[in-house]
RNA sequence: GCGGGUGUGGCGUAAUUGGUAGCCGCGUUAGACUUAGGAUCUAAUGCCUCACGGCGUGGGGGUUCGAGUCCCUUCACCCGUACCA
């Protein structure tokens, strides 16, 4: 019988969906396992051959497990909210939902046609209602929590609303925005909408004007993750600074937890790095500075508060509320000027010109607190107004950026440190020894730091301060294809709607664009109101809302009373294994465990850190082929001849190109313009160029995993795709390879199939050579998984087969356990010749074959013998040999004695198991 | 600029973690069976050399009996990030 990929994958996938084969449940005596894949945006574009990469690591690790005894979840879902479908949507007028309906169809029958173990019961979609009911409502558990520093964790208003009353909030130590200091008192005799706006100030869901990333284009605002290098990642549009009211979430309260949390978890360090930049964790101290002839106080923060006597100049944001306050009459002017110009900018123009430098004087003054020198203060846009108080202290002689601001305006520069010299760049460096620094001379960097800030603070002008990059996540977007705020606005003011209201359902609207008047386009709903009648909030939440917790969801996916259920989350607790790409490690994966954290405050979750183990798949890149059209006709020449033509170079179609070869005819029929395309061949063949490129439509090099799976089978687009290389290496796809693997599965279903190609086999004992070619394999295999090593865990299989197939081996002794063991990578085939051995239930249900320790070791071991160091034979010796016999059977060798002939020996060096060298003169 | 990473045959990769570099696969070459081969099987395949032999893990240096692996130095490429005070 021939290995019939098709009947055996359809009839498997069928009988594992019809058996609920991998539905698993949340009480079980095995432990638990819990695999998850992140889980994709469902595009109109379907999946291509780089997407199943990480999910076909899970699935091989979830079956591995599960064969190993354990209680595996392992879901998939589809994060379905979104700006590509409300895109098409406006270009279309197709609704939203339905576009997203028919994606996650295609989608669904992709992923289940590659065989993954998936517990489809679980499926689970951000965009449902029952599902975002969960997002809404964590959204409102925020609205109605503070973040405490002293014991460092949330806590409900209400606490705080108690000790406003009883001390003010003196001595509360929260995350909170900019909030005067009052007495119980004045709280006290707070109107209620004053009250509310102060609580508003300490809520971990609040809304407040800030400067936000604004897309004009997509029309609505980004977070800082979704902005890359000026640019909105999805579409590419250029982002503008603008000051905007807008929900935001506190993430800059977990900014601490979020950094200690890391070293518990095991994520590469590439990946932790990342966060750890991201959250940007500076030590340093806010200083206040004296304003001449003006009662302003200017409050900066710096890292180098050691070199405040070298301060030449300050620098205030353009932004920055300093501005107005002192800049001068006689200046008013041109700051506006300069204001003006550098808000015009895009925040792309701005990025790309880092280098020349700008400002621009104020007329103001301020005095150094411990010089008592007044010096000028400017504004100029290399100081931004989100990061510490917008508003520096130069120090040009230790500071590069301050340094190339002095040398253009012509400001001085007072070294600090001995023996640095400023005369062509500033000295950056944190070490050396003080001068000029009246009472830290002497002292080393480190000491004047720590000597500096103790002096701030004896003399009341400051204090130690720990400031952090990460900022506040601006949670709204003025669009329709996302979950509604479950708020209302009455006089103006948030309304919380009760959680038995919730989910607030997305209601129907007729066009997706924004109203005439800007207004996002949940403004065009007519009912968009209470049943009283108050407006609901307009904005829907962002992306990341609904993929920060679904982890938690998957534990629990029915439960219509709670996120997840305090037994299913006992039960399930974290997340063993995550697979994913780095794309979210700035985004998804620091809000999630922020949410994680948040929600660990509030006992819903019983972890603090959401993902235990988390492994980087590495992207499938496209492999591009192109051909050379001699400019101006429709004649085409090969790769190797085309420098000796004025070409054009095209890209074609990867499908109808082999192993460079180009099928002419396929090319002619590709499109019209190719019908009567005549080509300057060599050899009588083709020869196109290739590139390495992003897989994608426009680049006509996307491979559709469908088309493999028809042609090849799951079972051989899985481990071909495992064979690639390490899957957390980025690597191209090449069609041409999967021949091999294919051949591979070919073999190991003959070995159990006669020359008539009948099914038999054998239950003769099995010799040592055959047990051999399977305990390595189990060994190799075992540990390969364990390290994600799957690439040399395909080889393994392949040497294995090569053996038994030289061997004749079919013995059942020997296929049996081979099977098994072979299942994760390629469970189809498993499934089906597990059942022609004669078993009834899945393979699944099997127990992952012991190691026999005695076969994984070869009897006899090949030496390098050297002499001073040169390896000159090799000899085979028993393994288990020691140094004595070794060297015994050395110097019987005749090649040895030949080779030491008149020399004599001095020293003998041995590793038993490893070498032999033999010191000679 | 800063942070992380990678350099091994024509290509994707492997190397028991300091012990015979190149496993497995692709590609290529030759042969067998074939009307045919884009099917299958067999063999060869790092480079130079008819051969003996020599050279080989980006370059240079070092440690070691022995280095792809460790140390120093240098070059190249990839990823992330960017006026963060």
């Amino acid at each position: 019988m021939e290995y019939n990929h098709r009947e055996i994958e359809a009839y498997w996938q069928k009988y594992w969906d019809e058996n609920g084969t991998f539905t698993v449940s949340n009480k079980s005596e095995r432990p638990k396992y819990y695999v998850l894949d992140m889980f994709p945006y469902p595009s109109g574009a379907g999946l291509h051959v780089g997407h199943p990469l990480g999910y076909i690591a899970s699935d091989i690790y979830s079956r591995y497990k599960r064969l190993k005894g354990f209680n595996v979840l392992h879901p998939m879902g589809y994060d379905a909210f979104g700006l590509p479908a409300e895109q098409y949507a406006i270009q279309t007028g197709q609704h939203p939902a339905v576009t997203t309906e028919n994606n996650i169809s295609r989608y669904r029958s992709q992923l289940k046609k590659i065989g993954f173990s998936y517990d489809w019961s679980r499926e689970l979609r951000t965009c449902d209602p029952k599902y975002y009911k969960w997002t809404q409502w964590a959204f409102l558990q925020m609205y109605h929590h503070w973040y405490n520093n002293d014991t460092q964790k949330a806590e409900p208003i209400a606490t705080l609303t108690a000790e406003f009353e009883r001390n003010g909030n003196q001595k509360v130590n929260a995350a909170h925005s900019e909030v005067p200091v009052f007495p119980a008192e004045v709280w006290n005799g707070l109107s209620d909408g004053e009250k509310a706006e102060v609580i508003d100030a300490y809520r971990l869901a609040y809304r407040a004007k800030t400067m936000v990333n604004w897309c004009p284009k997509l029309g609505t605002v980004l977070a800082n993750d979704e902005v890359k290098e000026g640019l909105s990642v999805r579409g590419g549009y250029p982002v503008v600074q603008k000051p905007m009211v807008q929900w935001l979430l506190r993430v800059s309260a977990y900014a601490e937890r979020l950094l200690e949390g890391l070293d518990r978890i095991d994520w590469t360090d590439s990946l932790k790095e990342m966060q750890r930049n991201w959250i940007g964790r500076s030590e340093g101290c806010e200083m206040f500075f004296d304003i001449a002839d003006s009662e302003v106080k200017m409050k900066i923060f710096t890292t180098r508060p050691d070199t405040v006597y070298g301060v030449t100049f300050m620098v205030l944001a353009p932004e920055s509320e300093y501005v107005d306050q002192v800049t001068t009459a006689e200046y008013r002017d041109a700051v506006q000027q300069y204001r003006a110009d550098a808000g015009k900018r895009t925040e792309r123009e701005r990025m790309s010109d880092t280098h020349s430098v700008t400002g621009q004087f104020t007329g103001a003054y301020a005095i150094n607190p411990f010089t008592g020198s007044q010096i000028p203060i400017w504004i100029s846009d290399y100081v931004l107004v989100g990061y510490g108080t917008g508003a520096i202290m130069a120090v040009p002689a230790h500071d590069s950026r301050d340094y190339a601001f002095a040398k253009k305006f012509d400001l001085p520069i007072i070294p600090l440190i001995e023996g640095a010299d400023v005369s062509t760049e500033s000295y950056d460096a944190k070490e050396g020894i003080m001068m000029n620094s009246g009472m830290f001379n002497g002292m080393n960097v480190l000491e004047a730091k720590q000597a500096a800030i103790n002096e701030v603070e004896k003399l009341g002008i400051g204090n130690r301060k720990i400031n952090y990059r990460l900022r506040d996540a601006i949670f709204s977007r003025q669009r329709y294809w996302g979950e509604p705020f479950p708020v209302y606005y009455k006089d103006g003011r948030v309304q919380t709607l009760d959680i038995t209201k919730l989910p607030l359902e997305l209601p129907e609207i007729d066009s997706f664009l924004p109203t005439e008047d800007g207004e996002p386009p949940l403004s065009r709903a007519a009912n968009w109101k209470t049943p009283e009648g108050y407006p609901y909030e307009t904005s829907t939440m962002p992306g990341f809302a609904g993929s920060s917790a679904y982890y938690l969801r998957y534990m629990d996916p029915d439960n219509n009373n709670a996120l997840v259920s305090k037994e299913s989350n006992e039960y399930w607790q974290d997340v063993d294994l995550y697979i994913g790409g780095t794309e979210h490690a700035v985004g998804h994966l620091i809000y999630s465990r922020f949410w994680n954290k948040f929600l660990f405050d509030l006992g819903v979750v019983c972890k603090d850190e959401p993902f235990k183990k988390l492994v980087n798949q590495g992207m499938i890149q496209g492999q591009s082929k192109f051909v050379y059209r001699i400019k101006g006709t429709n004649q085409y020449v090969s790769y190797g001849l085309k420098d000796d033509f004025d070409t054009q170079e095209i890209h074609v179609d990867v499908n109808i190109v082999k192993n460079d070869i180009l099928d002419l005819e396929a090319f002619k029929q590709w499109r019209p313009e190719f019908a009567d395309a005549q080509f300057v061949l060599e050899d009588g063949k083709y020869i196109c160029g290739s590139a390495i490129e992003k897989m994608s439509k426009s680049m006509f090099n996307v491979v559709n995993p469908d088309t493999i799976v028809e042609r090849y089978g799951a079972d051989t687009l899985r481990l071909y795709e495992m064979f690639l290389g390490p899957i957390q290496q980025s690597k191209p796809w090449d069609t041409g390879g999967i021949e091999g693997v294919y051949r591979f599965l070919n073999k190991f279903w003959r070995l159990f199939f006669n020359a008539n190609g009948d099914f038999e086999v054998s239950d003769a004992q099995p010799v040592e050579a055959e047990l051999k070619a399977l305990h390595k394999t189990i060994k190799k295999v075992e540990s390969d998984i364990e390290i994600f090593s799957y690439n040399t865990s395909v080889s393994q299989f392949m040497v294995c087969v090569n053996e038994l197939t030289s061997l004749k081996c079919n013995k059942r002794a020997i296929l049996e356990p081979l099977v098994i063991t072979l299942a994760p990578f390629a469970p189809h085939i498993a499934e089906e010749l597990w059942k022609l051995l004669g078993h009834n239930e899945s393979i699944s249900d099997a127990e992952f074959p012991k190691v026999d320790e005695r076969y994984t070791v070869d009897s006899t071991k090949t030496y390098p013998v050297a002499i001073n160091g040169k390896t000159r034979f090799t000899l085979d010796l028993p393994a288990n040999a020691d140094k004595d016999e070794i060297e015994k059977e050395v110097r019987a060798n005749d090649r040895f004695k030949q080779l030491i002939e008149g020399k004599s020996v001095i020293k003998v060096i041995i590793v038993p198991g490893k070498m032999v060298n033999f010191v000679v003169k």
